[in-house]
RNA sequence: UGGGGAGUCGCCAAGCGGUAAGGCAGCGGAUUUUGAUUCCGCCAUACGUAGGUUCGAUCCCUACCUCCCCAGCCA
């Protein structure tokens, strides 16, 4: 976690200027963040920019960060999920000491602040029913009407309190509300609620409440209690920050002079992604994807599995910046960050995933020869393997063409190739089925032009990879794509339209003997394809299955795209 | 036509009255037994629009335009 900080050094945002004023001005003496997630589903990559947001202001001006989980809505919420996000946190690299904590923990402070508004005439029970309450809160452009209920006595209101804790009522017979504004232009100003009946059971405290407390005034109040500075959130809780201060405030929450500040950043939005949470549990329990851990998902658990790294992807939150402008990036950048960090530490191997038959036809037959692969051909030290050469190889079937365009220097009739470590080849004929199909291409090779031999005097403008087919192993390979085919799902329609039919395509494919032990999440570069992990559930000793976590850059695509 | 926000290069994003950082992408070139990597170079007379204040404005003022969020007993 110490790396890259030189880099960062010069990283600013506003909230690192809010930061630095404060911290000058004497306003903090200190930096305490929070990452406050709703165990409620998993964690996805909108929720890493708020991670690395809040985990690394912390990091950078030594402060801390707290984990905390806002679970005050009972029947959404797991310790499945807790489990989940808690083990994301820290693969991506994240530490919160002992600082791990719960709203539910805060349960009966915030009931004792509640009756400390009740008895200052700031609070009150109402007993409108969800519909009489909506129709009362009045609209966007008219205010509010008053609940006859509002003008209860402070007596009464703290009697009928007590009896909703004590469990006397049912679901929705009562709530506690806050007096403040019923004609505030604010909506979340008037009288908003504060503690709502539920006969639920709670993943932590169990069946001992009935009553729990709403998300804004919970939010408020934990973060009073355990000294937040900065509490930071996302833009759609701007308006929300004058109820954040409002109980503050007016509740004895505060254990220090200073008082927690919120301020706002705009979330992260993914082009050919979804990032909300509903439609997230939607994808999985309607097997759309194949569970949270989907190599396809946009969630920390699928970007694992498919092989990204805590290092790409913080990458990719340094590189997107914060701000408070609604911004769409595009998956390319991530694409990029976990190329970029594989490109350094993953080993190099060979694998032909559209294998055709290449014949050597001046090379004997049942023999075959070792040539010398590096791991990593930039960094020498890492070593080589043996891949044995032979007469029958296999080759990718984009590696060549029989009547190429202009600019292809991979095989083509009567022209030469290097085939990488191993020799110089030149094709001198073709097989081909009844349908013309290309079956099989002959070649020759230059017995001189052997890699590492000494001799190879002669360049070719093409290196393409190859594999001994008697010597090749066969791999289940699972070719993962974008899940969506348009750069904002289910705006025109229905995301479930805009599903890319060909996301995931499972192949046969070859691949050397050194990756027979490949451990599951080792991650490879097949060279001239692309990164891919071995997959962390489908593996088995001695048969990894791969993933494809992203291709190399291929500028010859490109290139013939264009025409 | 209520309230709260945002508009700086294709995509992000600094900038806080003194004459447009950086990253990504892109483009050109070099190296290359991965059309990868790496390396060099190029890439906003311009900051939503129109006025105004000022010696000077992306930064201040005024008006307008566009986009986003808010009417859960969700978070």
């Amino acid at each position: 976690m110490s790396t890259n900080t030189a880099a960062r050094a010069h990283v600013t945002n506003f909230i690192r200027n809010i930061i630095d004023t404060d911290l000058a001005g004497g306003k903090v003496k200190g930096v305490v963040t929070r990452f406050p997630p709703e165990p409620n589903g998993y964690l996805h990559i909108g929720h890493a920019k708020s991670i690395c947001l809040n985990f690394g202001l912390a990091r950078d001006y030594g402060g801390r960060c707290h984990m905390r989980f806002d679970d005050t809505n009972p029947v959404k919420e797991d310790t499945e999920y807790v489990d989940s996000i808690l083990d994301s946190v820290k693969w991506l690299g994240f530490d919160w000491g002992e600082h791990l904590y719960y709203a539910s923990d805060y349960f009966e402070k915030i009931y004792e602040f509640s009756e400390h508004l009740i008895k200052n005439g700031k609070a009150y029970v109402d007993s409108l029913s969800a519909d009489e309450t909506r129709e009362l809160r009045g609209t966007l452009t008219e205010g509010g009407k008053e609940s006859p209920y509002r003008t209860r006595s402070v007596d009464e209101n703290l009697a009928l309190f007590r009896r909703m804790r004590a469990g006397e009522f049912a679901d929705g017979v009562h709530v506690l509300r806050a007096k403040i504004d019923m004609n505030s232009p604010n909506i979340n100003m008037r009288d908003p609620v504060l503690w709502r009946i539920r006969h639920a059971h709670h993943h932590r405290t169990g069946d001992k409440w009935c009553i729990y407390p709403m998300y804004d005034f919970t939010h408020a109040i934990s973060d009073a209690i355990e000294n937040i500075t900065h509490s930071i959130c996302t833009l759609e809780f701007e308006d929300h920050r004058p109820l954040y201060d409002w109980a503050i405030e007016n509740t004895p929450c505060r254990s220090s002079a200073s008082r927690p500040h919120q301020y706002e950043f705009a979330r992260l939005n993914l082009s050919y992604t979804m990032l909300s949470k509903r439609k997230l549990i939607e994808l999985v329990e309607t097997n759309l994807v194949d569970g949270w851990d989907d190599p396809r998902m946009p969630t920390l658990v699928g970007l694992r599995r498919r092989g990204y790294t805590p290092e790409g992807i913080r990458m990719f939150c340094d590189r997107i910046g914060v701000s408070k402008a609604d911004s769409w990036i595009d998956v390319s950048v991530l694409e990029e960050c976990i190329r970029e960090d594989l490109e350094h530490r993953a080993l190099r191997r060979i694998a032909v995933l559209d294998p055709l038959k290449l014949i050597i036809d001046n090379f004997p037959e049942g023999q075959s020869e070792e040539c010398f692969a590096p791991n990593d051909q930039s960094r020498p030290e890492l070593g080589k393997r043996i891949v044995p050469f032979a007469r029958e190889i296999w080759i990718e079937r984009d590696d060549f063409m029989e009547n190429p365009p202009k600019g292809f220097f991979r095989l083509q009739p009567g022209g030469e190739v290097r085939l990488r470590y191993g020799y110089i080849v030149k094709c001198v004929s073709l097989d081909k089925d009844g349908a013309g199909n290309v079956t099989a291409v002959h070649c020759t090779y230059d017995p001189l032009t052997k890699s590492g031999s000494g001799t190879e005097q002669r360049k070719v403008k093409g290196a393409i990879h190859w594999l001994a087919a008697a010597h090749a192993q066969q791999f289940e390979v699972r070719l993962y794509d974008r899940l969506f085919t348009v750069e904002e799902p289910g705006t025109a329609r229905d995301y479930k339209q805009d599903m890319n039919p060909h996301s995931k395509k499972i192949i046969s494919g070859y691949g050397e003997a050194a990756l027979v032990d490949a451990k599951p999440e080792e991650r490879f570069q097949f060279e001239r394809l692309g990164y891919f992990v071995a997959d962390s559930k489908d593996s088995k000793p001695g048969k990894p299955v791969f993933n494809r976590t992203v291709g190399l850059k291929d500028s010859w695509a490109k290139e013939k795209a264009k025409g």
